[in-house]
DNA sequence: GTCCAGGTGGTCA
DNA sequence: TGACCACATGGA
């Protein structure tokens, strides 16, 4: 079996950082339904990582951790240019922006409003149970794929609800019959303003989850979301206080470059993590 | 019991 | 447009 080693990847900080559901942890390091396949992630020293696959097709991982992207380079200039978030930089690093599936994450982030990151990877999880495909098993624990869009049809939103997703759940019913294949290929081709227009038009998806979309799904490192912890972070590192949420978007735009969305993501981990002391 | 969670849709001015 | 508010649900 072919082993992949990675480095400069942090595998406990990108479980944290709220942009991974379907990692799960295990005795050595985390199993990862990627597509449909399963992985095995474990951190060597020196933020190496190993990666071995562990049933299903193979994966392009290094796509998936974004790993032709220069972090070190990013970060210094992040440090460079904004002092005041050397510590938070460096208390992140080893984070990757992932890039995941596009209608998975659609599905996950509309799950994402006003929920926490347990409760979302618990109804994945169900979701995948209950529509996915068989992948394989791993010390005895059985993995399923996220679901097609087809096999997502055919639930209802009693369904969702059973899967825990409270008031959300008539958001991807309703979400889930407006999508096709097509639509969601084709977002990957659109200017991110646009993007982030066209995603919105679906129930359930607002600014923030749209953003959180378009980062995590369509790659596009130009977006800032503004969500809860955000607006904490903003009055921590800028104390910009009491602005509505465009207008802290606006100042997120001011303030960063291209790059933003991965200041945003060092923000959210540290003010997350700091908030556990 | 109250507050919070990677917010959004609906309503009303 | 912008300001409210209701919305499930489980954990702290």
């Amino acid at each position: 079996m072919e082993i992949i080693i990675l480095e400069n990847i942090d595998l406990d900080k990108n479980y944290d950082s709220g942009q991974v559901f379907r990692w799960y942890r295990t005795q050595n390091g985390y199993v990862a339904v990627i597509d449909s396949s399963l992985y095995l992630f474990e951190d060597l020293s020196n933020l190496k990582v190993r990666i071995a696959r562990l049933a299903g097709e193979e994966v392009d991982v290094k796509r998936y951790f974004d790993n032709d992207r220069n972090y070190d380079k990013i970060n210094a200039t992040i440090i460079r240019e904004h002092n005041r978030l050397r510590e938070a930089v460096e208390y992140g690093r080893g984070i990757r922006i992932l890039r995941q599936d596009y209608l998975e994450m659609i599905i996950t982030f509309i799950l994402s409003a006003n929920n926490n990151i347990k409760r979302i990877r618990n109804t994945v999880d169900l979701l995948s149970k209950s529509k996915g495909d068989y992948i394989g098993s791993y010390e005895g624990i059985s993995y399923y794929s996220f679901p097609r869009l087809a096999n997502l049809k055919e639930l209802n939103e009693g369904d969702f609800k059973n899967f825990g997703a409270g008031y959300r759940a008539n958001y991807l019913y309703d979400t889930i019959s407006q999508l096709t294949e097509k639509a969601v290929d084709d977002m990957e081709k659109l200017e991110t303003d646009a993007l982030i227009e066209e995603l919105s038009s679906y129930k359930g998806v607002g600014r923030k989850v749209a953003e959180c979309i378009a980062l995590f799904a369509y790659g596009r490192f130009e977006v800032f979301p503004i969500d809860t912890w955000m607006k904490k972070a903003l009055k921590h590192f800028y104390n910009l206080d009491g602005l509505s949420d465009k207008e802290l978007s606006k100042k997120a735009r001011e303030l960063f470059d291209d790059n933003r969305a991965l200041v945003q993501q060092y923000m959210f981990f540290y003010m997350r993590e700091d908030g556990k002391k």
